[in-house]
DNA sequence: TCTTTTCCTGACCGTATGGTCAGGGTTGAG
DNA sequence: CTCAACCCTGACCATACGGTCAGGAAAAGA
């Protein structure tokens, strides 16, 4: 879209210490819970003084909001999977791979964003309320459409968007019980691999959308 | 167990005012966090002063961890479905009917169990490697010898249970953004049944439980 | 170079929080 | 009836929090 601009010092400085302040508050806000975050905890956690925090972000609630956006906009861009796609196999398929990428990759915006919607989300309500409901209808249209395709059997679309949703943001948000119940270790590449076949698995058989369970030999233990 | 003992007036007002304590703080501490809730707001929503709240529960540490305790028992008994079930399609499925009934029932408990994992379960961590890691692998156990017995496919225990919790809490964890997706109103008594049937059938469906999709027209728009 | 704009931060402020405590009221056993 | 044990609470305290601000340092335009 736009040309690797010559960026001055200044805009330097800025684009950075943005990108730090961002990537710490992510952190501690997914930690600790909004209230339970402190500005003195952020400026610790990004190496600045916490009056530095209060020049780029003039509010809390300010870097917060910036933070949840963050995260809902790579969600949205994992949907991309979704279109395009002949069938559900490969559109919902996609669609899991990448948002179990994303919980992988973006544990503390995924815990961030759970936080958010489940204290009634406050300071995104208005974005439910407009991109996620476009959002969200735009697929249940397709889901539509590959059902009545014969492609799939009539389960309904909203119901299997949250167990998508819900199933592939566990491993993200839950992350700590399932490293507990993992011995104590992270999940490893192979497992991880495993984690993501598996909900494939069930939900492509589920919804009828493969024949057959054929490769379902994948163990963990 | 115990007879319907007669309770001396203090026993009676000591229980009373736990309970009313014990109830106002789980809707606190799901809507606000830990750190967002406040023992002022707890009281005002008791109808006690603050300083009582302190002769019950000495900090606002021991009152979450006894908040927290309480939606981790229920969450056990409710295992009791999978217990002496003859097979997948009644112990899973009678599962996934209990765990949705109590996110429906006690969404307040479950988003406060949701936060306390996704910070690191900082004061149910052992609880988290004794008792929930003996009921997993009790649980593990009987799903493998289901397959053993073909019953099922060979899907991976673990996976599969974290699909279960994943799925049935988002509902009480998530509730509010698909409240705001069902057009800003609350699920009815016939959209509660659907979706768990629509969770019963996917997943009973994709562990090869279930041969065939028969019963999967449940729609909700 | 001079001047303006932006970046940076130690010190500070008002407020709200978790928790304490002294003292008064109530209950029930002996 | 007596009195010890328990229940209750307004007033208070130390601390920590979000946010402000004056003033200095550094960069960029003129």
């Amino acid at each position: 879209m736009s040309a690797p601009e010559r960026l001055s010092k200044r805009d330097a400085i800025r684009r950075e210490n943005e990108r730090i302040i961002l990537a710490a508050a992510e952190k501690v806000f997914a930690e600790a819970g909004f209230g339970g975050a402190t500005m003195q905890l952020i400026a610790d956690m990004a190496g600045l003084p916490k009056a530095n925090l209060h020049y780029y972000f003039a509010t809390k609630e300010e870097l917060y909001r910036r933070v949840v956006r963050q995260i809902f906009e790579i969600w949205l861009h994992a949907a991309d999977s979704f279109d395009n796609a002949p069938g559900p196999v490969e559109g919902i398929g996609a669609y899991i791979e990448a948002k179990m990428d994303i919980s992988r990759r973006h544990p503390f915006g995924s815990k961030v964003w759970a936080s958010e919607v489940m204290h009634g989300a406050p300071v995104i309500q208005d974005y439910l309320e407009t991109t996620l409901r476009e959002w969200t209808e735009g697929r249940v249209a397709v889901i539509r459409r590959w059902i009545a395709a014969g492609r799939m059997a009539p389960v309904d679309p909203h119901h299997l968007l949250y167990m998508l949703w819900a199933t592939t943001q566990h491993y993200a948000d839950f992350g700590h019980q399932i490293e507990t119940l993992n011995g104590g270790r992270a999940l490893s590449d192979r497992q991880w691999k495993a984690a993501t076949e598996s909900v494939k698995s069930i939900v492509l058989t589920g919804i009828g959308a493969v024949p057959r369970p054929e490769d379902l030999s994948n163990w963990t233990s």
